[in-house]
DNA sequence: GAACTAAACGGAGAGAGTCTCCGGTTCCAC
DNA sequence: GTGGAACCGGAGACTCTCTCCGTTTAGTTC
């Protein structure tokens, strides 16, 4: 997919980054989506082969475009991730940034959650490429600069320490029955300057 | 170990609850010694043959003391969860509730911590037996209520919250470089009552 | 539109791990 | 001792992951 882009600064620019070969971004499409529903439905741990059978490849092809399960998990999340994009964009010239940056932690907690199983399998790694982490960390830097600036937020707080905290909670609320939106609450109650 | 507890309310009580012969509990023993270094090591998904192998018994044995994985891991953290209470006896009367509740949550996520991967497996089941999140929850109660009735802490926090928020805490920062007790701090900062 | 080639396909199968079944063995009560 | 319940442990069936390589196909060139 971007895959080109690591190669672009290279001296010789030897190769045109070649378009992937129509049966070949088919076959690509269609094990992300296989996978995007296996995943939220059995969780990290859904078996390959089945993904595969499901998309009508053979094994092999889903091992050429995706080598590790977590790669596979990566592009899966890389792919969704853009709709919480979508998502954070009109909150970002919000008139009360500590409300704005609250309903995206609250908005995000819930798509995550989607995905229970499969962060886990996902956060992990905060590898080179890792797009969604990057884009993740400077739409929450964007939004928590703003609140701080705004003095709603205690100066000190670090975007990595706040969503620590987000992914924690996501993960915890997989595992306990406890309202997501009420520990999201009592924790930026908590990271709000007190007046 | 426990298994009798279940019976003790049936209406006949048919059965003595035998103890276990005693090779049958030198194995029990080895076999959990073995696991809990093998889980600490290579985490919840380390391989049960090999476990079985290195306590020198055949797989069906480990099999029939601990069916499934995760009664091996709950049986794990049971034992290793004595320890905790340990700790947690003579913060018990602190003249200081909030500081002895703020102590003893540090050490636990720090205890949680050699586990890692062990928890995320271990915590999904509050199954019936689940003794180690029963000793757990009425230590945290404890501490909690006291903190609270001192008017250190914000009286509307349930132990499952707080407790949920600490697994999430424990568990984010194995997945990212992320100081534990500084997260316990903010997210305890912000549970305080504010003056 | 035919021929060519790089790219992609997919299935056979090796290897690792999980779990079960059951014949043989050991402990303990009497 | 001895009978029998409890326990052991290994063979092996099954599932899942991942690789190798012969075959097929898309896209280009003339």
């Amino acid at each position: 997919m971007n895959e080109a882009d690591a190669r672009r600064t290279a001296p010789e620019a030897t190769r045109p980054p070649r378009p992937m070969r129509a049966d070949a971004r088919r076959n690509y499409e269609r094990l992300l989506a296989v996978a995007t529903e296996a995943f939220s439905e059995h969780g990290a741990n859904a078996s390959l082969d089945d993904i595969a059978k499901r998309a009508e490849v053979g094994p092999g092809t889903l091992y050429r475009h995706f080598p590790t399960r977590q790669l596979l998990l990566e592009a899966v999340v890389d792919r969704w991730l853009e709709s919480i994009l979508a998502e954070a964009e009109p909150l970002r010239e919000s008139a009360d940034p500590g409300e704005a940056l609250a309903r995206w932690l609250r908005r995000l907690v819930s798509h995550l959650s989607v995905f229970r199983g499969v962060t886990a399998g996902l956060l992990p790694t905060d590898g080179p490429k890792q797009s969604a982490g990057r884009v993740l960390h400077s739409i929450a830097e964007d939004l928590l600069v703003r609140a701080q600036q705004a003095g709603q937020i205690r100066p000190d707080l670090t975007v990595s320490e706040m969503t620590t905290l987000i992914y924690g909670i996501t993960w915890a609320c997989g595992t306990k029955p406890v309202d997501p939106d009420r520990l999201v609450d009592l924790v930026l109650d908590g990271l709000r300057t007190h007046g």
